[in-house]
DNA sequence: AATTATAGTAACCAATTAAGTTACAGGAAG
DNA sequence: CTTCCTGTAACTTAATTGGTTACTATAATT
């Protein structure tokens, strides 16, 4: 399967949104960032939105961040765009009159739950705050070197 | 993305190989199971036979299980069917030039892998044994409520 | 030895999904 | 009232999954 890049690119809207606050913030501008079209941020946006964890106004730029950065996990975050997606499936679809085939959703839906808990558990850990304040190390590693 | 279930299929398999021992396993009747085609159950026992977990002879049935059940992890089938695949993707493609898209993979990275090592901790606790065991209640529980 | 059953695998097909694109209606602001 | 922008629908393209067909090779059976 094609991985999906959606959480990806809108935890980078959300960071954007925060580091360059004080510039036009067009979707044209942010998509020229993630490098994908307008189009594909408003649609993250949307969800974000729907969400919310941003405020926008309609025809005009500069979203807004609907709470501090510190108090949006990258949970809420996933949530938003995934939704309650699962990140292993379990095959909906077997024979059930047999012992394995008659059972396995039963029990594998535990274990995958448990460790998708898991997973998010560790997302809910981490702020986009966090995200912003390890890009800005980041850069300022980079600029140390220059 | 359309999830995979070749992760969830291939425990089956297993699960499959163990309960019905005494019967013959041909990939036909293990698809019946499945309900898939030989074709793929072919398909998953051959990268189970990669990786070692079970041994399998060309122009017969009857795979066998390279190991005890107990020492087959939840974790180990994962990595046999799925490689090193992540469960999360980061946007790889991103404006350089920009604080956010020339830091964004380096720090999303770090997390992402925290969350996939949590989900992946959970999934070694757990053995196929543990899933046959658990098969074996819930048909047991069918089995009283008739 | 010939036949039959089956594994292993390549090649192809169908369905699904992600993301990019085009198009357009409508709001906001100069 | 013109311009810039958002919001959204519809369409396109590419990638992936799972199913299918087809073939070779191996093992067991007769």
């Amino acid at each position: 399967m094609r991985v999906s890049t959606r959480f990806s690119d809108s935890i980078h809207l959300l960071a954007y949104i925060k580091i360059y606050a004080d510039t036009k913030l067009t979707s044209d501008a942010i998509a020229q960032s993630i490098e994908t079209s307008p189009v594909v941020v408003r649609r993250l946006m949307s969800k974000l939105r729907q969400a919310g964890l941003i405020t926008t106004t309609p025809g005009t730029a500069q979203p807004t961040l609907a709470k501090p950065l510190s108090q949006i996990s990258l949970l809420s975050v996933f949530y938003a765009i995934e939704g309650d997606k699962p990140l292993l499936a379990v095959d909906p679809k077997t024979n059930p009159d047999c012992i394995v085939g008659g059972n396995i959703q039963t029990v594998l839906k535990q274990y995958y739950q448990d460790a998708q808990t898991a997973a998010e558990a560790r997302l809910a850990k981490t702020s986009l705050q966090d995200v912003v304040d390890n890009i800005l190390v980041e850069q300022a590693k980079k600029d140390a070197h220059k």
